[in-house]
DNA sequence: CTGAAAGCGCTTACAG
DNA sequence: CTGAAAGCGCTTACAG
């Protein structure tokens, strides 16, 4: 690979006049010009990017934290930052912590030492303050951890709320929600809107702890219904577990939605290939991915962020696991 | 930050003397070498690993470029490559190509300039040699491109015999094989492995092209099944266009695996989600990932290859689309 | 055993 | 407008 020093040689200028070229940045005549562009062509020189991070201390890369990139909400996601990423020049390494805080500080460590530009969090493991200290931009994807970064979330409470009030009116009379872990804010939040509309409302409803995997869905969702056979309605705090109550309704016989509605939330395309097709609260992922790159990227080229925190809506996906009675 | 300068300074000594702790090679006294540690310790000093791709011409860094993260073939094989590269303290960059042999060029000039280390392909649009003048270490993934690159598939061939020989034992006697796109190696052998069967076995069959998505796979069963009623097993090309015969199946009423058995073929999760849960014939897409990534370190780190390519075995999933009557 | 020096490929003050 | 030089943070011959 040709260098600078190849190109200079080739054009009869200094190197300090090649990269005023390639930086348009400085004074270089026409003449010098055209012959550096002649040489840059013909050699087919490509800039070493390494070598101008170890200049300006700075990698035009950016880290992706997350939890698995198995779990179906985040290859969507993964593929909106990638893809704003590609367009600004940006390069993106995927980083699986599996919450684990040993994990984390390892990545964190390897990007520090390769200058990346910024990173987006979907993660809450180690606390604030280690990525903070960092002293690189950064935005939270999905769950807010510190006042102080621009976070990118949906309207969590709203859609939960939403969901409640949509079984409510297609006539369900006992509403089961199976929230997600404590301490994970969009759970929190989800099962907050279910509480609060069932309260309002005066709705028979029972609440149920669970992982958001299919294998402790069907678990919980097998004894709920043995001990509470008159469910008519489950309100699922994520698509995954909806599949799961889904499965286990079906071996139960249960006519879905006559029997039972079940509304989950995410709006992962797994939804659409069940039979019947789940009714949920549609996260628009894609948009909260590229949102949050663009937040970034803002952020790493020290633009104003004319807004700091976004809270996108959700929608109902009305499929065929709700009635619609109303 | 501290630099390898900082660290020289505390601990008296020079730089050069310093980097030989840190690469534990050349010369040290005893002395030298606990002053040095010290330092690093008190200091806290990471080594810049920009500093040192510049110098070594390596990244520690490799690529793994697939056509889209979205289709769930990928996650998974994406986090095998991700845990092994990570056990061996490298970083993995993901690129998506969507094939369009536009945006490969323009991932593979910045991973260049990048210094990657190596490269993991499963994608086979640009031609051979837009790979091989790289001059860096390759692995091709699910798809052989070139002879001369070391390559992880499954036998293809191989389970899609199984597969329509399971499906002739549990007794169809119509069987209808939807293929991927042509020129796609692993569609081409599948259906290799189908048309032998029934040709050897005598059996009727039929043979339709189909997209790997949902949505092509529905249109075209809907078709099939109008144009030909009594079809009694389908062998579909992989799981999401099972997905879609089955969907349409069981909108036409279709009693599953009663009057038509589906097979599938990769074994993405999707399979067990869905209600009758999808008898499938799967890889071993973690390991070929994990396959993947060590074929391609051990390349990288100059070592020898005693096996060049590899064919992992498939294994039937046997689950709820097809009957057990064998 | 150890340090000074050159070099990896760039960029940017600083002179001129 | 242009080039020589220093520097980004390392590593590794080369002397000693």
């Amino acid at each position: 690979m040709p260098t600078i020093k190849d190109v200079a040689k080739y054009a009869n200028v200094s190197v300090a006049t090649v990269s005023r070229v390639l930086n348009k940045k400085g004074y270089v005549s026409k003449e010098a010009e055209e012959n550096v562009l002649k040489a840059i062509a013909d050699l087919n020189y490509k800039p070493n990017s390494v070598a101008r991070s170890l200049y300006h201390k700075t990698s035009k890369m950016i880290g992706l934290l997350i939890p698995d990139i198995t779990n179906p909400f985040f290859p969507e996601l993964a593929r909106a930052v990638e893809d704003v990423a590609l367009t600004y020049g940006y390069t993106v390494v995927i980083c699986n912590t599996d919450e684990d805080i040993r994990k984390e500080a390892q990545y964190l460590e390897a990007l520090q030492q390769k200058y990346i530009d910024g990173l987006i969090l979907t993660t809450n493991q180690l606390s604030a303050d280690n990525y903070e200290n960092l002293g690189i931009p950064l935005v939270a994807l999905d769950r807010q951890f510190s006042n102080r970064v621009p976070t990118v979330s949906s309207k969590n409470y709203e859609g939960a709320r939403q969901a409640t009030e949509y079984l409510i009116e297609n006539g369900s009379e006992f509403i089961a929600h199976i929230r997600g872990p404590y301490h994970v804010k969009p759970a929190d939040d989800r099962y907050q809107g279910f509480k609060n509309v069932v309260e309002e409302q005066g709705i028979a409803h029972i609440v149920v702890d669970c992982d958001f995997t299919m294998a402790s869905a069907m678990e919980v969702a097998q004894g709920l219904f043995e001990k509470y056979p008159t469910i008519d309605a489950v309100f699922a705090s994520s698509d995954i577990i909806a599949a799961g109550v889904l499965k286990v309704a079906k071996n139960s016989n249960k006519q879905i939605p006559e029997d039972l509605q079940i509304i989950g939330f995410d709006g992962i395309p797994l939804g659409e290939m069940l039979t019947p097709a789940l009714t949920t609260v549609a996260q628009p992922i894609y948009k909260m991915g590229a949102l949050s790159a663009r937040l970034l990227i803002k952020q790493i080229e020290k633009q104003p962020l004319d807004v700091k925190n976004y809270e996108v809506k959700t929608t109902i996906q009305y499929r065929e696991t709700t009635r619609s009675d109303a």
